[in-house]
DNA sequence: GATGAATGAGGATTCATTCAT
DNA sequence: AATGAATGAATCCTCATTCAT
């Protein structure tokens, strides 16, 4: 399909490599065949954006909205899931930054704002466990944290590490609980 | 200068609107003349890359070697810088990002891995208030979690608080140090 | 055909003139299409060039491997050919000059290498009717200046007693027949 | 001078090469220096061509009307100085082929009318010696042959063994005589 | 529905020429 | 006279888009 094609070529060669025939080379079909399918570029690429938001965005909805879940495991599982689950999200993410399409920064804008709003709700429900002044301004820098993260995730190759480490932050952070440092303790008392 | 009316150019209109003469237009030249001081177009916004990266390099580098100051305080001036600093930055980062040359992508992890560099040597100058066990990704997840907040900074209304905030996370994940340390440690025992 | 509308364009209105709006527009096709088919503009003309020494090549060729012709008849043809079968060939000629393109020179010192080296071929099928000490350097004579006169043909109006002439001077050249010669030996040696 | 410069800087780099920002720094000076000698570069490209075309032509006019001289050896000197006095001028006639500019053609043109009509007052002045129908046929063939023979002498080897062929072919062809035969033959009688 | 040749507006780049110093 | 930075028209080439088959 040319959504799938257009996210290869994205990756390989860049939104410079993108253009109309060689996506349609790489989906195996012609150029008319895609504007069949899209009215013109750009609306091609809002799809392929907006079908990897919203598969990035369904799985972080059923993990941040989890309430049975302790939460360092939920933060652990949101972090981990933003550098693994989809592990050319990352590739893809940069590669996108390049449509100069201005429809795209809306997009992810509004999908980070979503974001934004369920880890807001997520705190929210785990209201006394945590123990933060201001949920939103919490809410947006766990966002942000995990999305430089993201970003970065793929150029690096201790990621999964980070994805720990991030989640570590930040559970001390909400919890006020060092949850490391924990485990040190339970072990010293064990003993 | 053609730099700045690149970066005016750019941000205003994208890197689609840049076009050579725009970008003359603007900076009150003809094209002719900017190509007297850039070989291409590639080359003048790999040197507003370069000037941008460098200023904002300068400063860091400033901060993050004073060893004289209090950890928590380097931190917290480091997050503000990247927020407060340059408040375009991030719309010009986001604008810059588009530009389809190769090498800004380049030039932006080189300056990463720089101040990845710096904030290690920072935290090594500081070994014995801290504790992680890692200073390889602790230096890695301060700087990501810092570009995830200053590339969304500018977009959001309470970017100040989000510095604020993001020092706080990292003081205390770095030094250990909680403001409710007592409470979490005994929760945990009592547990 | 964009070729033909090249050459077309050259010879009006040189080289200078031929930009490839210009040639698209005489060819009676867009631009792009002209690209469809050519790299560059480069190529259209590398592809003219080519063409027309093919042509040219072709014609001389069958000529002068014909063993059973007189060698007076031979050469005769071959002259003729050079200033009439392709009366354009001059004009044409001279206006692919002006071609910036290092190819073309190559192009037209590799035909002209062929063509000494059949004509060389040519005078040893017939070495006992020669008389020439070097082969090789005869050869090169020949073809330089049927070159010449093929180059000044067109401008000249008596361009076919040109070649007729020239074809008498190399048969007298080669094989030492003189309409004259008696006089001239006599004349010689009663001097 | 510029003149030099441009006539440097088109053998070794081509018109393609030869901006007037280019000569002018070969020359030495700066481009608004040439424009103060120069109208315009199609100017100067003239001036450079004129003198070039003088200074062959002054040569030639004292050779082939020196009425003294034996025929062959007028021949003999005419076509050596074409290949031998000005080594060069095979190159720079080639490089200035590429000059776009329509007055070096005319220029090149005049000049061969010139020299043709040179070569036919120099043949009516020998008219007793010559056996030919047609003195103007015989002038042209003569001379366009010869400008064949420069052309291509610079890039083959074996340059004046042409020139010495040509003028063998050429007084054989006016005279009736066999300039080497004769020796043969004297050698012969000599014997 | 699919094709892909043709289109042509748009954009990067060059270079002859000017003119204030 | 000389300079050389600035100019901008002209040119090559690309690529999103169309439409006849």
């Amino acid at each position: 399909m040319a959504r799938e094609a257009a996210a290869r070529v994205l990756q390989r060669e860049g939104y410079a490599g993108a253009a109309t025939n060689r996506i349609a080379e790489v989906a195996g079909v012609s150029v008319g065949t895609i504007y069949q399918y899209f009215a013109n570029k750009d609306q091609l690429f809002d799809a392929l954006i907006r079908r990897e938001l919203e598969g990035l965005l369904s799985v972080l909805r059923r993990i941040v909205f989890d309430p049975h879940e302790p939460i360092a495991d939920s933060l652990q599982r949101l972090l981990q899931i933003l550098v693994e689950v989809r592990p050319d999200a990352p590739t893809l993410y940069r590669s996108l930054e390049q449509v100069p399409n201005a429809l795209f920064r809306r997009r992810v804008a509004e999908a980070r704002e979503s974001v934004i709003g369920w880890v807001r709700e997520f705190l929210a429900s785990h209201r006394s466990e945590i123990h933060v002044r201001d949920l939103d301004v919490a809410a947006f820098v766990v966002v942000a944290a995990a999305e430089g993260l993201a970003i970065n995730a793929s150029t690096e190759f201790y990621r999964a590490r980070g994805a720990d480490e991030l989640a570590t932050v930040f559970t001390r952070y909400l919890t006020g609980m060092l949850r490391m440092r924990r485990r040190g303790i339970q072990a010293a008392i064990s003993a």
